[in-house]
RNA sequence: GUGGGUGUAGCUCAGUUGGUUAGAGCGUCAGGUUGUGGCCCUGAAGGCCGUGGGUUCGAGUCCCAUCACUCACCCCA
């Protein structure tokens, strides 16, 4: 039996409803904030993910899935959408579309991780970018733009997390001071912090280690490092979010692990599905269109995890999907009513209604059951009395009422169906 | 990559101190006479007990390894 890859997963047909609902909610509210859907490769070249993501990053280093094609080339499936649009924003000229460009999309990503809750190999994500706006504006209307997603969905129990991580003007320069803080602390710091101390100091600040923690505590903050720029950005942000009463909290600990990260940085938080509880990522990236060989074009996104959006809406009861179900089931008795309601199916279907018929030659009794089985709303049968009587029982499934349809009268059957 | 937990029918699980043909419920399929669902009843199909070694007269039960699932670290969506 050849099973499935590690961290992949089948979506079952009951399930798929909620997925499919997902995309709606989200399209449907991206068509009122003015964004656009984009599509692009599974795979790019290998050296995008190096430039765009960061070489200095995890997902980069250990966590990609990389493999040169029969000409040895070096290619990468997607860990994620944000360099990927950036890409093809530049290569197609978008940067010269009307600013600001609202894109989103619905993609799979690949990281090579070990598996557990809320996190797999291949994973479903949502995200969405907007480039060329430097103004807070543009920070708060994507916070809405997920904020609304979130809501709309039905889930209720997330916080939202902000924080500036500061620009190329104060990020080094707290990075140093962070540095020099820690080195203070040196021996008291867990092993994983010492190492982290010279790649990426600003990660320590979210360890979960009680003795980090509370060195932490007392380590520089970034707001209080930030330039006047930056402050400003981030102050201006606030007071957008206030208005449009969005609840959040300026939380130093969130950090994000990709370096094209600037400034704002946001995360939206679910306690209750496990210890991957970021259901939504995102943050500024002003340095990323350049660095990839564009303009200096500001851009700012995030990115939702879709499994994780369905934990969220499971811990607080907002995953009930209507599942598909028949119209009406057509059941027949003998060849010749197969025949019969296998043609008045596919003309009801091209009124559009969902029409099935007996293609397992069963008893009376064992298409009633399939049809109940599979909701079916009416049951119209079918044996050799009423091919020559031209009339057939039509029977309502949820209170058994039974009425005598003519078969030559389409239209009516389908009145009474849409009823 | 590092730890912990788990691995018996499609699903949820029983399986006594290792002892003959491995069980239940649900689900599936077929019936309960003459053309009708939901409840009830009957029957059937369906398991190399995750896989490979080892201990033993004998292993679903013990040991080792391996794989998978799962949770956590790490990282992130």
């Amino acid at each position: 039996m050849i099973q499935k890859p590690r961290g992949t997963i089948d979506i079952l047909p009951k399930e798929v409803t909620l997925w499919q609902y997902i995309e709606q909610t989200s399209r449907k509210v991206c068509k009122k904030f003015g964004f656009s859907e984009i599509r692009f490769p599974t795979f790019e070249s290998t050296e995008l993910f190096h430039r765009g993501v960061g070489d200095t990053t995890d997902v980069v280093q250990k966590e990609m899935y990389t493999f040169t094609d029969r000409e040895d080339r070096s290619f990468t499936l997607r860990p994620e959408g944000t360099a990927s649009v950036a890409r093809s924003v530049i290569e197609n000229g978008l940067v010269s579309e009307p600013m600001p460009l609202k894109l989103y999309y619905l993609i799979n990503c690949f990281r090579y991780e070990k598996p557990q809750a809320g996190r797999s190999r291949e994973f479903y994500q949502f995200g969405a970018e907007m480039f060329g706006s430097e103004n807070a504006g543009a920070d708060a209307e994507m916070i809405s733009l997920a904020s609304s997603i979130i809501s709309e969905l039905g889930i209720k129990n997330v916080s939202l997390h902000i924080n500036s991580i500061g620009c190329s003007v104060c990020r080094p320069r707290y990075r140093e001071a962070l540095k020099d803080y820690f080195r203070s602390h040196y021996d008291e710091l867990c092993d994983t912090c010492k190492g982290r101390l010279e790649t990426n100091p600003l990660r320590i600040l979210d360890c979960k280690s009680p003795v980090c923690s509370a060195i932490a505590k007392d380590a520089p903050k970034t707001i209080d490092n930030l330039c006047d720029d930056c402050k400003a950005h981030l102050a201006s942000l606030e007071s957008r979010l206030g208005v449009m009463g969005i609840e959040y909290t300026v939380d130093p600990h969130i950090v994000r692990g990709l370096d094209y990260y600037t400034r704002t940085v946001f995360e939206f938080i679910c306690n209750e599905i496990g210890a991957q509880s970021t259901i939504c990522g995102g943050g500024r990236y002003d340095g990323l269109i350049k660095e990839l060989g564009g303009p200096a074009l500001p851009g700012i996104g995030f990115g939702m995890g879709i499994t994780r959006l369905i934990m969220a809406m499971q811990a607080c009861g907002a995953d009930k999907t209507e599942t598909e179900r028949p119209d009406i089931y057509i059941a027949s008795l003998g060849e010749a009513a197969a025949v019969k309601g296998a043609f008045l199916a596919s003309e009801l279907r091209r009124s559009g209604v969902a029409a099935e018929c007996d293609v397992m030659g069963r008893s009376l009794k064992a298409q009633m059951k399939y049809a109940d089985k599979k909701g079916a709303r009416f049951t119209l049968m079918i044996g050799d009395s009423e091919l020559e009587a031209g009339k057939a029982q039509l029977k309502n499934m949820e209170d058994s009422a039974q009425t005598e349809i003519d078969l030559a009268d389409l239209p009516e059957l389908i009145k009474l169906l849409s009823e």
